[in-house]
DNA sequence: CCTGTTGCTGTATGATTATTCAAGTGAGTG
DNA sequence: CACTCACTTGAATAATCATACAGCAACAGG
């Protein structure tokens, strides 16, 4: 899957989640004003392969979001398992600003964003994460660096 | 609604609950053998009354949530796409300097940075949403207050 | 018995969606 | 490089679905 489709089938989603699409062309057009310009013809395609289904209120994912959800991961972990997930996945660490950006193999980013996430920190505001690529936003700067710090540590 | 009319349709929910049926041709060619004549005009009325839905794998009835759904008698004015978002998904709300992270329950994120995008508010850089984290991003720190304001109004 | 109203349906046709075919692209291989 | 193969897409077209309109039946009120 390319990352030209993979991206304007996210795009898909995002609109429809939205908005009601009345129809394939309405969904091409609104695709045109984000800069994408495809035929009816591959939407049909896309439609059939994100399981999107048309009603009368616009295209819905068939059951309950399943194709959309990204993979949920399991929160077996005793202790540390913040520090066992950043041992097992994490490759790199890149500060900017309020914000702290970790790179992982392919397929890592959702555990470390789980754990993450379990710790509750005050200092996290959110996370964003896709599949190799986790964005940490911080309250500020220097929260962001107390984080960082805190992870250092967990890594020792 | 006339017993003629109601019994073809219990056969109709009969029949797509059985053996997928492609479309609304085969599904007149089935009720045919069951001694009902009807065109395929009907039988796009019927379905859309028992509210199936067409998929790869024959046509089925959509989840309860959307079989619930207000009938669409009444065309009151549509209050603010944003607003009935938020209402309905939002979970928590916190700044980080230029930014905004908003919290959702599993499946919520979409829809709210749908809903954002299509505000065009200036002061928006852009608008990131995984599944249950969205993260809009204000031109300035400024700006993210100005935003805040909106949607803390929005929730009123 | 009229007359108006409502619900259901078929016909014809317009609107929408799916598919066929060919071309382009990029990865992998010898 | 030359080749193959898998994947993606657009154009044209086929297939499918939705709807405007009109006819008909049932029914209610006068």
């Amino acid at each position: 899957m390319s990352a030209h489709k993979r991206f304007r089938q996210g795009q898909i989603l995002k609109l429809v989640a939205g908005q009601p699409v009345a129809n394939q062309d309405e969904l091409r057009r609104r695709l045109v004003h984000l800069g994408m310009r495809v035929t009816q013809a591959t939407l049909s395609r896309d439609l059939r392969e994100l399981r999107l289904v048309k009603t009368s209120e616009g295209y819905q994912p068939l059951r309950a979001a399943a194709a959309v959800k990204p993979p949920v991961v399991e929160e077996t972990a005793p202790q540390h398992s913040l520090a066992r997930a950043l041992k097992e996945f994490l490759l790199d660490f890149r500060p900017a600003q309020n914000m702290l950006v970790l790179k992982t193999p392919p397929g890592g980013a959702q555990p470390i964003a789980a754990a993450v996430d379990a710790e509750h920190w005050k200092e996290v505001a959110g996370t964003l994460a896709g599949d190799d690529t986790i964005l940490i936003i911080a309250t500020s700067s220097r929260a962001r660096a107390a984080i960082q710090k805190r992870m250092e540590d967990l890594l020792r």
